[in-house]
DNA sequence: GATGAATGAGCTTTCATTCAT
DNA sequence: AATGAATGAAAGCTCATTCAT
C-alpha cells in the first residue's frame, strides 16, 4: 500500500488557498483545486471528508498562525514601548509577507459557515502570559484581554487589509504604534 | 405600478441579505433569493443584470449605511466624551439591531471578487467634519483620519462580531469606550 | 413564460423504463435518461425532485396498470370458468404486449429502497368487487382476497418472467387455468 | 493460512448481503462493503476479479439455497398432506429466518443483468425426485412440474415478500397450505 | 495475500441565466 | 413587467478499480 503523501497535501492546502483569493470562497471549487495541485478531485477525499471539512481544517490551522508568528519575536525583558511596537508592527508584517494566508483568513473569519468554531480570543495565549506580566509589573495597563486584544490587533489589520488606500502606510503604521503606547502604558 | 416595482425589489435585497446571514454567500443561490422574496428567478433580472451586479449593488447601497445610521446620534454641541461614547454605541448598537445587514456587509467587504472598489474611510464625510471641528477646538488630538477610523471603528465591529464569546458584552463595551475617550481626547 | 410539456414528462418515463430494462436500475442515471428523452438533465429536475422520486412516482403510476389492463376484459356475466381464465390470460397477455412496463414493475417491486408503499393487494379493488360477487353467488369458494390474489396472479407472473424456459408456454398456460379453475370454483 | 481466507471471504459475502437488504443493490458499493467486512476495498479483488462477478457467483450460490434448506425437512414416508404442507412452511420459514439472503436472492432475480442463466425449475432435482414419487403412488396429481413449481412457490414467496401487510399471516399460510392440499393431492 | 492511496469516469444535483409566453 | 420552463455548465461527491508497498 502507499503511505499518506504530505507534500501532496501540503499542495492541496496551498491550492485552495491560493485560489480563495484569487476567486473567492466560492471559485474555490473541488475540481480547480484539485488541477492547480496537479491531483484528481477524487484524491482530495482521501484527505478531507466534505469541502467544508477541508475548509474549517484548513482555517483553524491558518487561523492562529499569526499569533504564532508574533511569539517568536516576543521576549520577556522588552520595554513596554518595544513590545506593543513589535506587537502591531509583527501583525502587519505578516500580513504583508503572507499576503495569501493573512486574507484566506481574514475571508474564513467573516463567513458564518466556516467561522463558528474559531476565536481568536482564545487562542493567543503565550502572548497573553506576556501581557499579564507587563501588567503585574505596572507596565501595562489594566484593560481585559478582550478589549486589548481588539484594540492591539483590530486596528492594524484592518489597516493591513487596506494598504493600498493608504498614501504612506509606514507614517501611518508609526501613529498608529504611538497611539497604542499611549492608550496601554502607565 | 412604480410602488410595486419598488416594493418588490426590496422584496428581494431583503432576501438576499437575509439569506446571506443565515447561509453564507455560497448558500444564496438566485433560485432561494427568488423564492424567499416570493418572485420568480426570471424577475430577479429585470431589476439587475446579473448576480455579480446584484450583489455589488446592494453592497454599495448598504456598506456605508451603519456611518449613515450614526449621524442621526451626532450634534455638533456634544461634549468629546458624548461624541465618542455615541460613535462607539451607536456602531455597537447598529451591529446589533441590523444583525442581517452587519453580517452581509462584513462578508462582501472581505470577499475580493466583490469588494473591490468600496473603502470605508473615503465614506463618512460628516462624521468626519465633525471630527475635524472637534479636533480644531483642541479637543479631540489631532490623529490622522484614517487611524482614528481604524481605532475607533475596527475593535468595536470585531466586538459586535465576537458578541457571543464575550461573557459580559455591556461591561466590555464600557470599558472599551473608556479606553476610546482616554486615547482621543485631551 | 413556457408551460410544461406533457409529451416531454411522457419522453422521460419512457426513457427511464426502457433504461431501467436494458441496464437495471442501477444503469439508469439521470444523465443516460436525460440523454435518451431528448432534454437537459437539469430538466428532469422540473418534473421531479429527485431521482428516488422520479422513480417511486413512475413505479406508482405503473404498478397497477396490468389490473386496470385486466379490468378491461372482465364483465359481470361471465361464467366462473371465463373469469378464471380471463384473469390468468389477461395477465399473462399483459406481460408479452407490454414487457418493459411489465418488467420495470417486476424489478421495482423487489427493491426494498423503492417498493415499501405500494402493495398490489390494495389495488385491485373492482376486480375484488366482482369477484365477491361471485363468491355470494357461490361460484367461487371464500377464501381470502389475499390467498386469492397471491395463487391468481404470482403464478402466471412467474411464468411470465420465465416463459423463455419454458417449451411450450401455451400449453403451460392452459394447465395453469385448468389448475386454477378447479382450485378456485365449486 | 487457509482458515483465514474463508473467514474472510465470509465477511465480505455477509456484508454484501446484508448491505443489499439495508440498501438495495445500488447503495451495496465495494467501498461499503469493504467497511461493513472490515477489510480494504483492494481485498475484494483478492477473491472476486470484479463487483459484477462477485454478485453473479454470491448468488448463484444462494439461488438455490432455500430449495436446499427445504430438502432437509422432507423424507419418503410423509403423507401427502405432510409433504405440501412441510414444503410451504419452510419456504415462508426459510424467507422469515433469512431474511437478508431471501431478499438478496429475490432482487437479483429481477434484476436483467445479473439473472440472466439462473433458473429456478432446473434446480430443484431432488424435491421433483420426491414429488414424481409421490405422483407414481397417485397421491400428487399429475401436473407438470413448472406449474407445481410455480403454485407451490410463487404465492407463498409472495406472501413472504409482503408479510407486513398481512393482519394474521399464520392464518394466511394455513389458508394458503389447504388451498394447494386440494388443488394438488387427489 | 493484503492494504490504504490514488484515480478517471461518472454520479445526482444545483447553478446563473435565457427563452417563450 | 413578469413568469415558469428550460438549459449548458459546473458543483460536490462516489464509483469500481488499480497501484505501490
Amino acid at each position: 500500500m502507499r503511505t499518506k503523501d504530505i507534500q501532496k497535501q501540503k499542495r492541496i492546502k496551498d491550492a485552495m488557498i491560493s485560489l480563495i483569493l484569487k476567486e473567492g470562497i466560492n471559485g474555490a471549487s473541488v475540481a480547480k483545486i484539485a488541477k492547480e495541485a496537479g491531483v484528481s478531485p477524487a484524491t482530495i477525499y482521501v484527505y478531507y471528508d466534505s469541502k467544508e471539512d477541508m475548509l474549517a481544517e484548513v482555517f483553524s490551522e491558518y487561523a492562529h498562525s499569526s499569533y504564532r508568528y508574533l511569539s517568536r519575536y516576543l521576549c520577556s525583558d522588552m520595554s513596554g514601548e518595544d513590545l506593543i511596537e513589535t506587537l502591531i508592527r509583527s501583525t502587519y508584517g505578516y500580513a504583508c509577507e503572507h499576503e495569501e494566508i493573512f486574507s484566506f483568513v481574514e475571508q474564513c473569519s467573516c463567513c458564518p459557515t466556516i467561522q463558528e468554531s474559531v476565536f481568536a480570543g482564545d487562542c493567543c495565549m503565550d502572548i497573553f502570559d506576556l501581557i499579564h506580566a507587563y501588567q503585574r509589573k505596572g507596565v501595562i495597563r489594566k484593560y481585559s484581554d478582550q478589549n486589548i486584544t481588539a484594540v492591539l490587533f483590530a486596528p492594524v489589520k484592518y489597516m493591513a487589509m487596506n494598504r493600498s488606500h493608504y498614501p504612506d502606510p509606514e507614517e501611518s503604521l508609526e501613529e498608529l504604534i504611538a497611539m497604542m503606547q499611549r492608550l496601554l502604558l502607565y
